[in-house]
DNA sequence: GATGAATGAGCCTTCATTCAT
DNA sequence: AATGAATGAAGGCTCATTCAT
């Protein structure tokens, strides 16, 4: 009688592994046998659950995308559907959550990053990733801006959000969420104003 | 007598292949037997000149910041020093110049910044880069905005630049220049504005 | 559940290839390559046994030196306590024995002699031994001659033993333990006479 | 005009820089990059005068016999041709002169007779030492001694030789030249004892 | 005579993956 | 389901040697 459930238990300890060896030592140093062993597994486990390495580095950044998307999810169903400003703050807070500004996920996501430019698998979600803030924020926005300006104010909201997570990852304090927040709701001020 | 001032031919000879060899396969992929055969040379020379791979890839990202380095200064040489809008654009306008924008130096640049993150060395470089940039903008903006102002734009101008960069660098087409700058030109009209 | 007890059989393989390598090749010749092929198991794995081959390096010294640890302590076993004559004939016997004077053993021993100049661990390893002979010489000439006589005595031995030894090394017909001992009986005769 | 007598200054130059290499990384680390670097001169020069790394280990260990060579003949010079206990001296004394116990020597000693076995030529300088240490000893002994005699205590006084000076390579004094001449003439004494 | 740039084979090691148990 | 022994290709690096200058 094989143990069951098995995988739902083993599947997000591996991936928890895989973010810690990326924290330690990189996604160039994190080895099949430093996760394994960081998880406290054997090395087959991994090509038994994932089919391979690949597959575990694709789930682990599948993890960090769909934490995000909760995340902001979540922030968002607090705020009221037609208070544009407060939803906007809602997706950048979401963005500068506790989880998302830990060192652990930043090096993550910033290697999965660097490595999306040569693998076709993570571009692919790293693109549906960097399009569903664009479109999030843009449809946000069309509620009080033309369709072009949304756009345009989108594209500088988003782009000072991953300026500021990049300048944030090599920052030896991390990232401050409290700035971050500052700045963009800066932004987004003198942007609406003229509408609201 | 042996040939003299191969140095001077080899090394930028090998600096470019690195650069090719990441764009064309990623950091990870870029061993030095690719990089020597890309550059029309033995591997053993890498080690000649360079000390070892690290020693290559650290020219290679002091390279790129040079010629950071080098085209924001030109860009700026020729705009009045009392013109401080005008200064601003020309540093943003040399972040994304054509050599910078060039998909084989974005490439390299993300690469070597996910990689600083596990690398003393190259850490050191990005940290110089950034703070540079910043200091380069808040030495612009306080000649009309008041000290906090200045570091509180400077710090979102400097997001600005990195985050377009970033979102780029994954981009099918490339960083677009002409957006880049609009965005930005945006930016700081509406933050200096009420002081001009 | 992987095989067991592998480690058991492995490494006592493994020794024995580097051994039969460094007679063959020396020991600057006998690389991981040639040691894994000799024992017919692939390179990789002298890393997962030994940590690298320095590891098995030092395994394979403290095997020989084992070895005639224990050829020694056999001889000494058969003779009487008070048999001193007799018990230094068994350690040198012991020091004799076929399997120390087994080309391949020999050819080892001197590498790593050689070797131990430049090798902090091998040099203990090596200094433990020569150590070890002394003390046993000592200990037993001393319950017929003066401390002095018998410290004195005990390096004229081993030094007979260790120069035998040496010049057999490189000896075509290799070492002849007849006359070794008939020289070292003699020595020793003429050394203990008077006090018998 | 070439410069003239350049291979006789050149040759001693490069010898010494190879012993004084061997001494301090060993025969395996003296590598012609860092022989070259000690003699001050460049790589390519090895081969020029000595057709190969080969060719200089060779004379390195000639220069190394040669020398012993000189100094036993020396020695033996100043002793009477008819008092043979004190020719026999004087040869133990040239083995044991200040040069030859010489840690660089003596590590340059050791590291080639352990070479040796896996290399014809070495291999060959080496017998052609070994034996003529023994046909002097021999010739000297046979003046006072039976043939057969002569020839075992030709061979034990060898073997001490040989013995104390291996003993002494690797204890971190060195080898002392006086205990060794005393454990040598103690030995000397009591085998011709008999027949003075 | 002398240099040192350049080569390329060979070294040790790492690592994702496979597979017998 | 899970192990970890074993593989073998690929990596960076060292090094004796060659050769244009």
């Amino acid at each position: 009688m094989p143990k069951v459930g098995m995988p739902e238990i083993r599947k997000p300890q591996l991936v928890e592994a895989t973010m810690a060896a990326i924290d330690e030592v990189g996604l160039a140093g994190a080895s099949v046998a430093l996760i394994s062993r960081k998880a406290g597994v054997s090395p087959g486990i991994i090509n038994h659950y994932f089919g391979g390495k690949h597959g575990l580095l694709e789930e682990t950044m599948r993890s960090v995308l769909r934490q995000l998307s909760h995340t902001v999810i979540e922030h968002l169903a607090s705020v009221d559907k037609n208070d544009v400003p407060g939803r906007i703050k809602a997706i950048v807070a979401g963005n500068f959550d506790s989880y998302q500004v830990d060192n652990k996920v930043v090096k993550t996501w910033l290697s999965f990053w660097a490595q999306a430019m040569h693998d076709p698998q993570l571009h692919r979600l790293q693109r549906v990733n960097e399009k569903r803030l664009l479109s999030h924020l843009r449809h946000e926005l069309k509620q009080v801006l033309p369709t072009d300006k949304a756009q345009f104010v989108a594209q500088g909201t988003a782009a000072l959000i991953d300026g500021i997570w990049l300048r944030g990852a090599l920052t030896p304090g991390g990232i401050s969420p409290t700035q971050a927040q500052s700045i963009i709701t800066d932004y987004l001020e003198k942007q609406l104003a003229p509408y609201l």
